[in-house]
DNA sequence: GCCGTTTTCGGCCCGACTGTTTTCAGTCG
């Protein structure tokens, strides 16, 4: 799929006519068929030679014959020109906090400020406070801003930012002066990383609260404390900003701030069209300018007509005209999860014994705990050999017999090899009561291989389960090359089921692609926490994120079925049923 | 440049803050 390349090149687009000056409204033209593309569950290239670009939302005439030109020849010629004119590395200056467009195209024409190592050259040397309408204060504000950008260019994952707010959360828990504290922002919309961390609170005392603040435990820096906005730094260096608004606002405000921007501006729009305004202070009626929503977020809906909207689906993804309709799906929630799907023990890599597990997953509430075990081509992990899962099989049958409505599963997430077949034979995979298969080497192999071994596997009749799809490491390591679209299709076409993978530096399959899977290949998807130990069974909750902002529903998750039904979804379950 | 439950032209989200200014443009979230 080239949707990526193509929403790339018209973001690029966008970014050179904003620096130009360009008419701001056909800036964000580019910006939005950008977005819709990049979201797209299509290929467009399909699209294309059906004939049907313009039925992408945002696409006209203009931006469809430039779509066109770049799938035909692999450029735009247009954006070729723009290039000429605008050095691509002027963009660059606007990542400095501070820089706009306006201020990067000023340094680039009369300064000929072209990347930030030039930019802090010209700061340190009083250049820039030479130009009309820049003083001194910008200067020490550049710079300022390309040591943050320096410091911190990376988003931070859930899996650390969410711990984080929840320690400071319970921390300032005993406040007498807090009524309301709530995290807003991303981390509320649940993305898989995030920028900094944004908490709303409503206080009838910000400096008592800032006080109490100035002792957390985990506080770096405080960069301001005041009574509106108070920000600050904690370890391991991530900001903070705590906004203090009204009771009567609280709902309003944690609207505006949970986002996304794209989600509150067609929010806006719909209220113009209604003849309302909405802004962080509540909705109001343009006629009288008469408040009638603020206090409580559902209300802001309500007067619009519209139905809730969970938080880790608001990004303008359809979500708002589904509402109108009152057809917002019912996600699914942790408590919807039955049993784990997905786990190692001592006897390959993990740290706990099947015991152990098994009587921490049955404390949990669940009804079933998958053991899965690495096989043994993975040595480093201990993988286990034939002989080993035979033994491994009677002690699961031994513990089984203490347990009531509980059950062990004997699974296994087995190697695909570099040639696409198990690292077990068949004979032993038909023996398992499930069996995932996920690829843990041979990543840097060329895509049509990769693609090859997958699909491989995902045909072999005892393989249920693929285990984390694209091998992705957020911050860390790039999905593998792949194409997940003949993956997906591959799939469907055999009832091999997908993992999200709840490991906050996974989540893989990620949010978009498990839409994806779901709503174009009606794919059964499972969520496995990949646990190595007792307390990762916790994770479970980020794996729902991706579910929840993915829109599925409790019956798109496989381990949310009680064992028996499971077992009726599993591809094995069709041999069986031919053997009998 | 796109788009249409007032539409094929005239709109296209909102407010706070900052730095440089005598009234505002640019940036940010």
């Amino acid at each position: 799929m080239k949707n990526s390349e193509v929403a790339k090149a018209l973001y690029e687009i966008a970014a050179l006519l904003e620096i130009k000056g360009e008419n701001k409204y056909k800036v964000a033209a580019y910006t939005e068929a950008a977005m819709r593309i990049e979201n797209l569950q299509e290929d467009i290239e399909k699209l294309y030679k059906l004939g049907k670009l313009n039925k992408i939302k945002g696409v006209g005439e203009s931006i469809g014959q430039k779509i066109a030109e770049y799938l035909e020849t692999g450029k735009i010629s247009y954006l070729e020109e723009l290039k000429k004119e605008i050095p691509p590395e002027v963009l660059e200056l606007e990542k400095i906090p501070g820089i706009g467009p306006k201020l990067a195209y000023r340094l680039y024409k009369e300064l000929g400020i072209k990347d930030i190592d030039s930019l802090e050259k010209a700061a340190k040397e009083g250049r820039i406070r030479l130009l009309p309408r820049l003083g001194e204060k910008v200067e020490q504000n550049i710079l300022e801003g390309i040591k943050q950008f320096r410091q911190s260019s990376e988003r931070i994952p859930l899996g650390i930012a969410l711990p984080i707010v929840e320690e400071i959360i319970s921390y300032l828990s005993n406040n007498p002066y807090i009524t309301n504290i709530t995290p807003a922002g991303s981390i509320r919309r649940r993305k898989e990383t995030i920028g900094d961390i944004d908490i709303l609170i409503t206080t009838k005392d910000m400096e008592r609260v800032n006080e109490q603040l100035l002792k957390l435990p985990i506080l770096k820096n405080i960069l301001a404390a005041g009574t509106t906005k108070t920000s600050i730094i904690v370890e391991p260096g991530i900001q903070v900003d705590f906004r203090v608004v009204e009771d009567e606002s609280f709902g309003a405000a944690l609207q505006y701030f949970t986002g996304s921007k794209n989600h509150n501006i067609k929010l806006r729009e719909l209220a113009l069209k209604k003849g309302l305004k909405i802004n962080e202070y509540g909705v109001f009626r343009l006629s009288d300018n008469k408040k009638i929503a603020g206090e409580k977020e559902e209300e802001i809906y309500e007067v619009l007509g519209l139905q809730y909207i969970p938080p880790e689906l608001r990004e303008d993804q359809g979500e708002i005209e589904l509402a109108m309709q009152n057809k917002i799906p019912i996600l699914i929630e942790e408590k919807d999860i039955v049993g784990e799907m997905h786990s190692h023990t001592n006897w390959s890599d993990g740290m706990n014994t099947i015991e152990e597990m098994a009587n921490y997953a049955y404390k949990l509430g669940y009804k079933y705990l998958v053991i899965s075990d690495h096989s043994q081509a993975l040595g480093v992990a201990g993988g286990l050999t034939p002989e080993q899962i035979e033994k491994q099989r009677r002690e699961i049958y031994e513990l089984n017999k203490k347990f009531k409505d509980f059950r062990i599963i004997h699974g296994i997430e087995a190697n695909i090899l570099s040639d696409g077949n198990l690292d077990l034979p068949n004979e032993v995979l038909e023996k398992f009561d499930i069996v995932i298969a996920g690829l843990h080497s041979g990543f840097k192999q060329s895509k049509e291989k990769i693609t090859e071994r997958l699909i491989s596997a995902i045909k072999n009749p005892y393989v249920d389960i693929i285990s984390h799809p694209t091998g992705r490491l957020i911050n860390k390591r790039p999905a593998y090359e792949v194409d997940l679209d003949a993956i997906l299709e591959a799939a469907k076409e055999t009832g091999t089921i997908l993992e999200i993978n709840a490991q906050p530096d996974r989540l893989d399959l990620c949010d978009l692609d498990a839409r994806r899977a779901k709503e174009k290949y009606g794919i059964l998807l499972s969520i496995g926490t990949d646990a190595h130990d007792i307390r990762s069974f916790s994770l479970i909750r980020y794996g729902i994120f991706v579910a929840r902002r993915a829109w599925l529903k409790k019956e798109d998750i496989l381990n949310t079925y009680p064992w028996e039904e499971v077992q009726k979804r599993l591809k094995r379950a069709k041999l069986n049923a031919k053997n009998l």
